[in-house]
RNA sequence: GCGUCGGUACUCAAGUGGUCAACGAGGGCAGACUGUAAAUCUGCUAGCUUCGGCUUUCGGAAGUUCGAAUCUUCCCCGGCGCACCA
């Protein structure tokens, strides 16, 4: 491995090394295999590309050669991470989260590769920290001090907003240094969010195994004013979306957010990112054709160059060209039914209200004759309807 | 345990007997403008409706009242203060 590619390895993406860059690169100049983890708690059903950021980073250790353990935090995740939450995470039941994770190897083998030698390996961390007893917990929680954890920035938070803040909040930080010492790993990987619960472990670790273990945080996704992506903004693209629907969500990303998304989701080389940067920076040139370079490279990492070059073409078609994409689904209809009951019954809107709801606001329009829809109770007619920007359905009557 | 303040829609948060399906902000959806961006402007954002209304919703249950998110009682949950600290 040479130098620029340690140094790549180490810097792209990165926002954080500790104890230091330096330590890190010293050990794998030397040739040490390192065992390096990452932890996910299965929240929800789905990973997510803000999710692929570590994951793919972790992938990257992968290929140079050391072994890399993806944690499922199946324990963890039933008690809720406090990061970020302004209160009490709901607690999930053990087999909510077992659901949740079901689908997540399948995920993430875009990135990592689970088979043949050197496979990423999948933990549980179920496994340790439901064995321990009362003792051991006590043990555990002798470690950090209540002030360490009311430094933290939402536990500041909460109580100045007397908000409550349960014990079981403070244990979580502590389930997750003991990750560390359970599996024994050299290092731990995360976003930069997870900061403080990386360090923990960092403390542990080297109080009861006089190890030190080392910390690497990677950016989040955010623009230029620093404003970070999160679920709640809504077009984070899923892992599990088709080709079509993750090139569109990329496409409506924030243009504030092309440079950062380039170093952290493509593989693109970093010199030629820079020069994107500057592209931006000083030409005129059109963002659009710079994040649909984005969402081509992002959506071959994971459905390959092929799907990938149809979902451009079909994104051009669609909403470049305005054309009626093509492979759009289709509802089966007798000839006196009602729009409002088809789109119903077929979950494109929610309730009888979103669609009179749409239609007063003029969103609803039959493509194949060019005609908006003006009554909520207009019959079905065969041809392509448009909902919105992005909604389209076809209805064949028989 | 005592006192006191609080629990409101996806989130935050106003409302302290009728004008409340509930101000405002964020998010979301839609329209205009565009590059399906962003920013900006506008409308919508519980459900059903023959568009007259009707039904469900302000922690839970019961009650007072012609009428309750708002008042009373009990219960559940939390913040703060005091007490307790074997």
């Amino acid at each position: 491995m040479n130098k620029d590619h340690i140094d790549e390895l180490l810097s792209r993406g990165i926002s954080n090394i500790y104890p230091s860059k330096e330590f890190v690169q010293a050990q794998i100049v030397k040739g040490k295999k390192l065992t390096i983890y990452l932890g996910i708690d299965p929240t929800g059903p789905t990973l997510h590309l803000g999710h692929a950021i570590p994951i793919k980073k972790l992938s990257e250790f992968q290929k140079a050669g050391h072994k890399v353990i993806l944690l499922m935090g199946d324990f963890t995740a039933m008690i809720g991470d406090p990061t970020d939450k302004g209160t009490a995470r709901k607690q999930l039941t053990h087999t909510e989260v077992m659901a949740n994770l079901k689908n997540y190897k399948k995920q993430a083998s875009a990135l990592l590769n689970f088979k043949g030698k050197n496979k990423a390996e999948i933990k549980f961390n179920s496994k340790w920290l439901g064995k321990m007893n009362f003792e051991d917990v006590i043990d555990l929680a002798s470690k950090m001090t209540v002030q360490q954890m009311l430094e933290r920035d939402m536990f500041k938070k909460r109580t100045e907003e007397n908000k409550p803040i349960f014990i079981h909040e403070f244990l979580y930080p502590l389930m997750q240094a003991y990750d560390s010492v359970a599996m024994n790993v050299d290092g731990e990987l995360g976003g930069n969010d997870q900061i403080f619960n990386m360090l923990c472990g960092r403390d542990l670790m080297k109080t009861l195994k006089n190890k030190e273990k080392f910390v690497i945080s990677v950016k989040l996704l955010e623009d230029n004013n620093g404003k970070k992506m999160g679920k709640s903004d809504g077009n984070m693209a899923k892992l599990s979306d088709n080709a079509d629907l993750m090139y569109s969500s990329i496409m409506s990303w924030n243009d504030g957010l092309l440079v950062s998304s380039f170093e952290l989701c493509t593989n693109i080389p970093m010199f030629e990112i820079e020069i994107i940067r500057k592209n931006i920076e000083t030409t005129s040139a059109n963002p659009r054709d710079i994040k649909m370079r984005l969402a081509r490279s992002i959506v071959t990492i994971y459905h390959g160059e092929k799907n990938a070059e149809e979902a451009e073409k079909n994104w051009e078609n669609t909403f470049s060209k305005k054309e009626i994409p093509d492979n759009i689904g289709s509802i089966n209809a007798k000839v006196e039914d009602l729009l409002i009951d088809l789109f119903l019954s077929n979950k494109i809107v929610a309730s009888k209200m979103e669609f009179r709801r749409l239609v007063e606001s003029g969103a609803i329009t039959n493509l194949t004759n060019d005609e908006k829809i003006l009554s909520a109770n207009d019959v079905a007619k065969n041809g392509v309807y448009r909902i919105g920007k992005k909604r389209f359905c076809k209805i064949n009557i028989k």
